[in-house]
DNA sequence: ACGGCTATTATGTATAGACAATTAAGCAGG
DNA sequence: CCTGCTTAATTGTCTATACATAATAGCCGT
C-alpha cells in the first residue's frame, strides 16, 4: 500500500510525542519526558531519541532547556510565528486602550453557509458571534466568527465577556494550520457605520480559518478600515537557518 | 563581546556551505561536495557533516538524494513558500494568457525614497521599474519596484522583455528573508486608469521587501484591483513534520 | 535568613564505527 | 544495441560513548 516498511525510530518517537502534544494529553507546559526516559522507553540510543527531541524543538512544538528538561511550548510561542494575530495583544502592544462589545452570540446548527465555511456537515453545532474591537475608544476592527462546537465544546457556555474569543482560543487550543484569504472591498454600509467611516471608503478584509489535526477550530473574518490598518509579516523560507 | 566563544563544528559547516549558496558561488543545481569530502576539509566526524546538511536541506536550501549526492536547491522550490508570488506563474497556472508591459525603466542613484525602501545608502546605485501585467488582456496589477544593483548587478543591463524582474529574480537569486505589507486603499486616478477601475474602487496593495544574507535584494509594490483579486495562503506553525 | 559553594541532572555537541537503502555507472551476454 | 547483473558511491539511520555546559537543588557557614 502506502507505507508498510516501519518508520526509522526517530520519526515514530516524534510523532509519538507530536501526538501527546495534539491530543492535549500534554498540556502546554508540561513537562516532556527527559532524553534517558524515552530511551528506556524506546529501548533505543540517547542520539536517536535526541534526533526527535532537536526536531520538535526547531519546529517550535517544543522548549528545551539545559538541566531543566523539555517543555511543550505554549500556544503562544506559535502565534508570533503567524504575526497576524491577537487583536487584543495587536492593540495593546502599541500602546493603545483595548475594549471590545459583542454585538451577536448566538449557537446554532451550522447552516449551509456555516457549513462550507468550517467544512463540516449542516447541522453540526456551531456558536456564532459578531464583535466590534475598538483601540483608544475608536472603532478597530470588525470580526464575525464561528466556532466548531465539536472541536471546542468548552466554548459553549463561554460569553466571551472577559477575553474576545480570539484571545480565549489562542490560549486554549493549539492550532496546526491556517489559511489566509485577503482581500480589498469598498466599505458596505453595514461596516461603514460600525467603523464609523466616510463613504466611500476601503476595507481591508482577512478571513482566516484554522486547524488542529485536520479539523476547523474556527473560521472568521475581519473587517478593519483600510486607511487605518495594515498586515505586516516578515519571513524566512522555513526554519531559520543563518544568524 | 557578542559571542565569542567559538561556533559549534556543525554550525561552522552550515554556515560555511550557506554562504557558498548565497553569494552565488555554489549555483543552483550544482553539485554540493559529498560527507566525507567535508567531514575531511573540516576534520570531524561524518556525523557532525550529516547534522549540518541535513539541516540545511529540511530548510529546503539544498536536496539530497542517496548515490547522487546532494545538491543546491532551485530557486523554485523555495517560491512555494511564498505563496504569493510570481505573477506570471499565478495567471498562467489559472488557464489565462499572460503579458506584460514595462511602462518605466530607469537607472539612478537611489534617492531618499529608495533608500529607505531597501535600506541602502542614498546614491548607491537601482533600478527602477513600472509595469503593467494583464491577464487575458485585462490588466491585473501594477508593479513598482526597485532593485539593489549591489546585490544583483546582473540586472544593469537586463532588458526585462522576456521576463518580468519577478520571475527573472525568482529563477536567479535565492532568498533567504521576506517581508510583507498588505493594506486597503481607494484607488487613485492613476491606478484606477492603468487598471480600468470604476471609481471609487478599492485596491489591495502588497509592499514586498527580500533579503539575501541581510542585504535588501528588492522592493516592490504591487496594486491589484480589490474586487478582481485576492491573496490565498496556507501554513502550518513552521516546518512541517508530521505526514 | 541570606549568600555562596557544590553536586546533580538534563541537554548540547562530538566521535568512531556499523549496516541499510538507493541508484548511477559500468560490465557482460545476448 | 539493448538487457540485466554487479559494483560502488552516497546518503540514511543507529549505537555506544564521551565530555562540555547550563542551571536547579541542596547544603553549609555565617
Amino acid at each position: 500500500m502506502d507505507h508498510n516498511e516501519p518508520l526509522p525510530r526517530y520519526l515514530e518517537i516524534q510523532r509519538d510525542v507530536q501526538a501527546h502534544i495534539a491530543s492535549g494529553d500534554w498540556a502546554p507546559g508540561s513537562r516532556v519526558p527527559p532524553e534517558h526516559e524515552l530511551q528506556a522507553r524506546y529501548a533505543c540510543s540517547r542520539m536517536t531519541v535526541n534526533k526527535a527531541l532537536s526536531t520538535l524543538a526547531s519546529a517550535g512544538l517544543i522548549v528545551r532547556r539545559r538541566r531543566s528538561g523539555s517543555f511543550v511550548a505554549s500556544p503562544k510561542s506559535q502565534q508570533s510565528i503567524l504575526e497576524i494575530h491577537d487583536i487584543q495583544a495587536e492593540i495593546s502592544a502599541s500602546g493603545r486602550s483595548y475594549r471590545f462589545e459583542v454585538l451577536k452570540r448566538e449557537r446554532r446548527g451550522a447552516s449551509a453557509e456555516d457549513a462550507e465555511r468550517l467544512e463540516i456537515a449542516p447541522g453540526t453545532p456551531v456558536i456564532a458571534l459578531h464583535l466590534l474591537h475598538h483601540a483608544d475608544d475608536r472603532p478597530f476592527v470588525v470580526e464575525e466568527r464561528l466556532l466548531n462546537l465539536d472541536v471546542v465544546p468548552q466554548a459553549r457556555d463561554e460569553p466571551f465577556e472577559v477575553s474576545p474569543p480570539g484571545t480565549w482560543l489562542l490560549n486554549l487550543v493549539p492550532w496546526t494550520e491556517a489559511e489566509h484569504v485577503i482581500r480589498a472591498e469598498l466599505a458596505g454600509a453595514n461596516s461603514a457605520r460600525l467603523l464609523r467611516q466616510d463613504r466611500p471608503a476601503a476595507v481591508l478584509i482577512v478571513e482566516r480559518r484554522t486547524w488542529q489535526s485536520g479539523a476547523t477550530i474556527t473560521w472568521v473574518r475581519l473587517t478593519y478600515p483600510g486607511d487605518r490598518h495594515q498586515l505586516n509579516s516578515h519571513f524566512s523560507p522555513s526554519t531559520r537557518i543563518g544568524a
